[in-house]
DNA sequence: TTTGTCCGTCACGAGCTTGTAACATTTGCT
DNA sequence: AGCAAATGTTACAAGCTCGTGACGGACAAA
């Protein structure tokens, strides 16, 4: 749950506050003041979450929620919009924007954490320190283990995320590309067939538990994580 | 369990009352009478926890508050809220500011130390006297003692609080800048490299008792604290 | 002052990770 | 079968992470 998260907010009050609890829930909260801050900050490295104020100074909320879903880059982060109308009118075009959703003002800490849970829970599940359990192999980010067929497996960091990744989007061909850019980063530049060799290191790391036939190849596509 | 806890109160009998019943429990209370006065004890001295009448003359419980929360230094002092109004409207106010539990007066010597340590424990276990016990290491934060299979352990300040938290918070990786924040206070400006620096002498200080393996390395991610 | 303790930083080296290239093997197609 | 593309596999150099010992400064007690 180690979330980069950011808060886009003119209060600095209400942004503070907040920034606050994300830190306490041990995310890492980036700050901007308005539109103009937050799209330097997006440009330098991408964000896991976004949480935007719907008045903003300048260019308003929605606006750059709209910018974020056009550009292809930030179009799959997941954001949160804050309001202080509790009315049914904003509440419908702010999810008509692509907010994931949506949180009135004044609202608890514990509220707000619920809702970045959950929506890191749809959009980003290995976002997540939830426990993830299929086929016979367990992996825990809370405490970075892994066991398959209750024995230890002894991964290195790259393969552990891979792993993650493909565990909490199970069932899906993903292709090399959309690898590197989950598990590896988007700033990232790496030979395609880079993702290759970290298969095999997995696969091999699983072998001892008879557990690697899971990291499935589909020829022409790319991989996929498959129970059955 | 011997936290230091601001009582902010009003009415002299009940300040009279919390003050003494906390001095019962082992807690050594600072009374205020007004937000005022605590904003000058506070400025001299962080307490551990934060009891606070949401009536008060002058500046309001609530902005009190609302205040601790906003500087930086006093951001992670739990609070809990004392009203004599039962009414919900009060109580999700209450949490929205950052107060951390609300107890409705009036309340028995017995709900205020449960709620107390409830909130100790949840926002700092590591701030609570309960003996941890893990794995044949025994920490008594009572007495500031630690012992490995029965053996005496001699530990440092800081190697003290760290092992504290890591027992507090086992089978759980955690990060350098998340030890950073919770052993040493996110206040303090350290290289992260001082972190492994501690780690080795925490071990080095369990090795007699052979329990200097219970503190493990995570590579690329952080340290964990576990008792399998 | 002297002594001892504790702390934060640094530098060095061992060992682990990683990206890439090179070579081997499999697959699908004609 | 024969071929080309895709994937598996291995080796390796470069870089990085972490363990470790040493050092000097801060601080308090003697």
């Amino acid at each position: 749950m180690a979330a980069t998260i950011l808060v886009v907010e003119d209060e600095p009050a209400i942004q503070e506050l907040i920034a606050y609890n994300l830190k306490q829930a041990g995310h890492q909260p980036l700050r901007a003041d308005n539109a103009e801050q937050a799209t330097n900050l997006v440009a330098n490295a991408l964000p896991d979450l976004v949480l935007l104020d719907w008045m903003l100074p300048g260019l308003s909320g929605i606006e750059f929620a709209r910018r974020l879903r056009a550009d292809k880059r930030t179009r799959a982060i997941p954001i949160i919009m804050l309001t202080a109308r509790s009315d049914e009118q904003d509440k419908l075009q702010g999810l008509e924007t692509g907010a994931d959703d949506y949180i009135t003002k004044p609202f608890s800490p514990r509220e707000l954490n619920a809702r970045i849970k959950a929506v890191l829970r749809r959009r980003a599940p290995e976002m997540t320190d939830d426990m993830v359990q299929l086929g016979g192999l367990k992996l825990d980010p809370a405490s970075h283990r892994v066991t398959g067929n209750g024995e230890p497996v002894d991964l290195g960091p790259t393969e552990f995320r891979l792993l993650h990744f493909l565990m909490t989007h199970a069932e899906r061909v993903h292709s090399r590309t959309q690898l590197l850019d989950q598990v590896w980063g988007d700033h990232v530049f790496v030979e395609e067939r880079t993702v290759d060799v970290h298969i095999r290191r997995l696969r091999k790391a699983l072998e001892p538990t008879e557990l690697d036939g899971l990291v499935q190849t589909v020829r022409g596509t790319g991989y996929r994580f498959s129970a059955n």
